[in-house]
DNA sequence: GTCTATAGGAGGATAGAC
DNA sequence: GTCTATCCTCCTATAGAC
């Protein structure tokens, strides 16, 4: 590993225990083992590392999205059942993954000061999936494939338990019990599938 | 207001905009019109000022909080409608208090850096609510009033909600629409409402 | 109870030798 | 690319006059 990315793994570490304001270049640099102005030969400022890391987040995203019309193909073949089981599945994945789950709560963090953050969050994490399952809901209805409703309404139904679950362990426990949460998810899922049966 | 209670109420609206860290002593009083080394008059330490500000919160919830006894002979009168209706209007109180509101807001942020917080939040704003939900919901079960689930199942479902609109609209947005919350609050409860009858 | 003045410390960042 | 030395700014907090 490079000192540049000593650096920046570190400073993701620092700032998901503690926030951006609350870690200082002495601290990181004390992490790595250089000196204080040694840092500035890879970041011009302290600044440009928190940048580097949303940038991180940004590419692993967009490498990550799939095209409406790859989605559109997928939803029209599945069944509720397989599109509430992938639900669950992806973010089994995003339990899986420590660095990413650092990156996130940095954001979580930051976005009470950065709105930036605030805005990435809010997009990303929670209306662009709503609008997606919204679409994948009414899709099934017109199918006849569950019961009607409004699709926007079950979409917030089916998501918000995810955000709950987010912030409920995935912020506030310092050690999360990753089998109680997927547990969680799974009844989640078997609730809303009967909800939705005809 | 005495001087001391401007203090109070200017840190309160500080620390909601932007955090304890990220809010001086000098941010303070410039907006209150003392100077600095006035605020120690009434205040000893900045950190008093916001252990203020958490014991304004407990004493709230001490006066607010109703005896078990008198929870229990409240749910064996209601029915399920009137109990969702009843949390409804509970959030809705929450919403018309901009200071209580700004508070939480305080706790919001802080519970990143301060494990206090965050076993505040988790205690009284989460796990509190759904042992209570739990409760009322078993009761109703074993009465027949609502499908056989695991009460504690059906809890989540209802409670998450809550969470998630708390936060995606008071936690992410700087002017919530009231209006557009409690439809989104009452659309879930009728969908809760029509998933546990029988 | 308010002020002026200042202490004492931590933070981000730069200059310049090697 | 790393080091030592140092700068400047902002912060919380205190001393002591009025």
């Amino acid at each position: 590993m490079t000192t540049k990315e000593k650096i920046l793994e570190t400073a993701i570490t620092l700032f998901a225990e503690r926030g951006y304001n609350d870690v200082s270049v002495r601290d990181i640099t004390r992490e790595v083992g250089i000196k204080e102005s040694s840092l500035y030969n890879h970041f011009s400022s302290k600044q440009k590392i928190l940048e580097a890391i949303y940038e991180d987040l940004i590419k692993n995203f967009e490498t990550a999205t799939v095209s409406e019309e790859v989605i559109a193909r997928m939803i029209e073949k599945m069944t509720p059942e397989e599109f509430l089981t992938l639900s669950a599945e992806n973010f089994d994945r995003y339990l899986g993954d420590p660095r990413l789950i650092k990156i996130w709560r940095i954001i979580s963090i930051e976005r009470f000061r950065d709105e930036r953050a605030n805005a990435f969050f809010k997009k990303y994490l929670i209306d662009n999936a709503l609008e997606y399952q919204s679409k994948v809901f009414d899709i099934m209805m017109k199918k006849g494939l569950i019961k009607a409703h409004d699709p926007r309404v079950v979409a917030r139904e089916s998501y918000a338990f995810m955000i709950f679950i987010y912030f409920r362990y995935l912020e506030m426990e310092k050690e999360v019990d990753i089998k109680e949460v997927k547990q969680m998810v799974l009844e989640h899922m078997k609730f809303l599938s009967s909800a939705l049966q005809k």
